[in-house]
DNA sequence: CCGTAATCTTGACGCTGTAAAAATTGTCGC
DNA sequence: GCGACAATTTTTACAGCGTCAAGATTACGG
């Protein structure tokens, strides 16, 4: 009874997988990626070094578990920002890119970490299906426009293509500090900014 | 005599600060960005693991370093792109972005380490020096386009973010193969993806 | 209630980056 | 020419890292 037993699950700890990827994820924001290290996420999960090695096989799939949450939080801000915007097509997906970028400035760690090919290997099941259901909402977005066969020719892909690297690349410059020669502008404020960025990306002439 | 001087500035090796980058930059490439280690770059020029102490304060700094030259060959080759293009002022801002991405995809590994955070402290000036010249290729075409006031309102600062937005996030997403879903398409060829991509970013209305 | 399997700890190995001391080599004044 | 000095490189050492093997501990099924 020394630990309340709050799952079933767990053997000794209680559910040391979960609480090794939250202990990583700490370790990973107050670290930073290079400094990361398993023994350390061991250590605030308070277990010891070698514990971590019966849940995963290695420092990797630590970080791809991690990643593959990271990619369902992405998901889900995506989701909960377009909840949030009107039903007009063009701005569920403007909704979807305004998403993408505040979770990655919320996260920048994580967002390093789920597109750098640094410190994982990328062969967890989990980890490729969570990044396939942040990019359909994506595709969605962009079918939704483009209607019916939006995806026969390339022009939708191209589509695709052009929302997300527009996102994802102001995301990683901003996280980078590359951006304050926008976002210090006096009145610029952020949202509007985003938003201007994904319109440019989306098709003007799609439905035509 | 027995080492043949090629410089007055060395000393004992010949130029070991240079070396010392040039082999940063295998091992960056032959092992991966956080495989790399400072020791092995010390091996391949043949030094003991201690020598590069004297040149660079610590790894950052030499890989601080290695950006540096990643940022000189960055400006270089948008600017080749730039001179076998047309005069047209749109042209030759789409050339640059064109520039941006070969040098992304020929140098996947120097791009990661240029624009993450990781394994670097970016307090190198020549650092700071050649990224700002890198941006301004970009910011100079951008007032090509918009003219004479072209960043005094904040429109001209907007157009800048997006394209640079755009070509590192398709940089970006195409070297973390994120980018089969549209490289892949059966007649696409990447140039004119990309050549569309920063159209759409640029400033349609700009002169207007 | 005991055996077995899962979980966790301990200890060890080679690797890493960095610092200090010792050794080597070029340069400059004489 | 050569000795003193300074710059460069090597040697040695240390703490921390990831991972493996072996031992200890705990839960579960018969």
């Amino acid at each position: 009874m020394a630990t309340a037993r709050k799952a079933d699950k767990p053997y000794h700890h209680g559910d040391l997988r979960a609480a090794l990827i939250a202990a990583a994820e700490a370790e990973l924001i107050g670290k930073g990626i290079d400094a990361f290290s398993l023994r350390g996420a061991a250590r605030r999960a308070g277990v010891s070094h070698a514990a971590p090695a019966h849940h995963f096989k290695d420092a990797m799939a630590l970080l791809d578990a991690l990643a593959a949450a990271g990619f369902a939080r992405l998901t889900a801000t995506m989701k909960e920002e377009q909840a949030a915007a009107g039903a007009d097509r063009k701005a569920q997906l403007v909704a979807a890119g305004v998403g993408y970028v505040r979770f990655a400035l919320d996260n920048p760690e994580l967002l390093q970490l789920m597109f750098g090919t640094s410190r994982r290997k990328s062969d967890d099941p989990e980890l490729g299906r969570n990044a396939d259901a942040a990019f359909s909402v994506l595709v969605n977005g962009v079918g939704m426009i483009r209607g019916r066969d939006a995806f026969t020719g390339e022009a939708g892909w191209r589509d695709v293509a052009a929302c997300w690297s527009m996102v994802h690349g102001y995301a990683q410059l901003a996280i980078a500090g590359k951006m304050e020669f926008v976002t210090g502008l006096e009145f610029t404020r952020q949202r509007d900014l985003i938003e201007d960025l994904v319109r440019r990306a989306l098709p003007e002439k799609a439905p035509l």
